[in-house]
DNA sequence: ACCTGAACACCGTTCAAGT
DNA sequence: ACCTGAACACCGTTCAAGT
């Protein structure tokens, strides 16, 4: 009695199982999802979860794609010449804050987008936008890549909480300058929130230094 | 006979594993490494690393102090109001140049320096520099931190190499920007020094023009 | 002090078996 | 088609035992 296989509804779909392993992955991290837990999670056996997905790396990348979908791109909407930059910024809080949200995922971004839908539609949106804005196609690819590494690099890890908060972890003869560091790790959202800024702008500012130049000149030459 | 314990050398040293660790990462990745793996490799049994660190994760901790270490960090030796934007820069490219070696190990430097001595070095030095250029602390904390965004953004994966070699993964009714992606994978290395160079500059051009501002207004108020 | 094998509680994945 | 338990080849780490 008590039949246990095959119901006539299936326990599981790709989607639960996307969603419950996203959430285990924000609540305890990556090195917690384990095949066996995340279906201890769902009430299945581990091997069922191999019915709806290959691998255990398929599951993080549809957990990964799933945070990319996160990403505003609507400003992309009707970008031209004049608000490239406005739109470039908009984006880039968007993208920050999707993947501040799930930072332990940042790691599974790193290998780009590879065959993930959601991220082909970034990658697709900000290129398009800026080719459409005057950027040579050479240089819209040089923008969607330089700034995919300045979100990344900002979500993977913070600054301020890369820091210890212990001052005698400081010697003043090894680090001459760090007698304050260990008041970075209570200030932590703060300077890394002020920092993501002054770069977003520094960025942007020296983006725009180019396109004038660019337009000025026409697109001469291979840049210079 | 044939006496196995205790020999009157001892067989592993703290540098020893490090160095076989960082070798095996840089080859097979860091999936690759295990504690009885690594022993392996060194000719031992896998609990006998446990006599020189505490867990596998010191280990790893190890190696990533390693890769810091290879940082050259003496454009800041003399520093001052004139050249900080050089030494920033150059800084910069061996920054990335030692992670790109290392690519394996980018993830393991996301956590920060933490008590890692070759980290708290990097930090130490950019930011005195910074500071004895005449940035404000705070400012110079910023740029210690979107510095590192950027360039362990640009370490920790290819733009290009992101994008598969596959013509028909960009559907143009899904992804209309897209039509030539997939050359971007064969390109990769170009790609990807163009657009950390491209962004480096705005980085350092957007400085420059805060940096101006700064000192123009003897850094009154908040930034602003 | 520094290495060993045995053992514990885990892994990801395969597979034959059930309905 | 979709779930099961058993099984395989792994993990990181602890520990008593050896010298």
């Amino acid at each position: 009695m008590c039949a246990m296989a095959r119901p006539r509804k299936p326990l599981l779909s790709r989607d639960l199982i996307v969603e419950t392993a996203a959430a285990l992955v924000d609540a305890e991290g990556l090195a917690a999802l384990s095949t066996r837990r995340l279906a201890a999670e769902l009430g299945v056996s581990g091997p069922s979860l191999y019915n709806h997905f290959r691998t255990k790396d398929e599951i993080l990348d549809a957990v990964a794609d799933a945070v990319s979908a996160q990403i505003d791109l609507s400003m992309f909407d009707e970008t031209d010449g004049r608000d490239w930059r406005t739109a470039l910024h908009d984006w880039a809080v968007s993208y920050r804050s999707a993947l501040a949200d799930h930072p332990h995922v940042v790691p599974l971004l790193a290998e780009g987008p590879g065959r993930r839908p959601a991220g082909l539609k970034v990658a697709d949106a900000v290129f398009g936008a800026m080719v459409r804005a005057g950027w040579p196609p050479a240089q819209a690819t040089s923008i969607g890549a330089l700034m995919r590494y300045f979100i990344t690099g900002s979500a993977l890890g913070s600054f301020a909480g890369g820091f210890v908060d212990d001052a005698s972890a400081y010697d003043p003869a090894d680090y001459p300058h760090l007698g304050q560091a260990h008041l970075l790790a209570e200030r932590q959202e703060v300077v890394d929130e002020r920092a993501f800024e002054t770069g977003l702008t520094a960025l942007l500012d020296g983006l725009a230094l180019q396109y004038e130049t660019g337009v000025r000149g026409q697109w001469a030459g291979r840049s210079s």
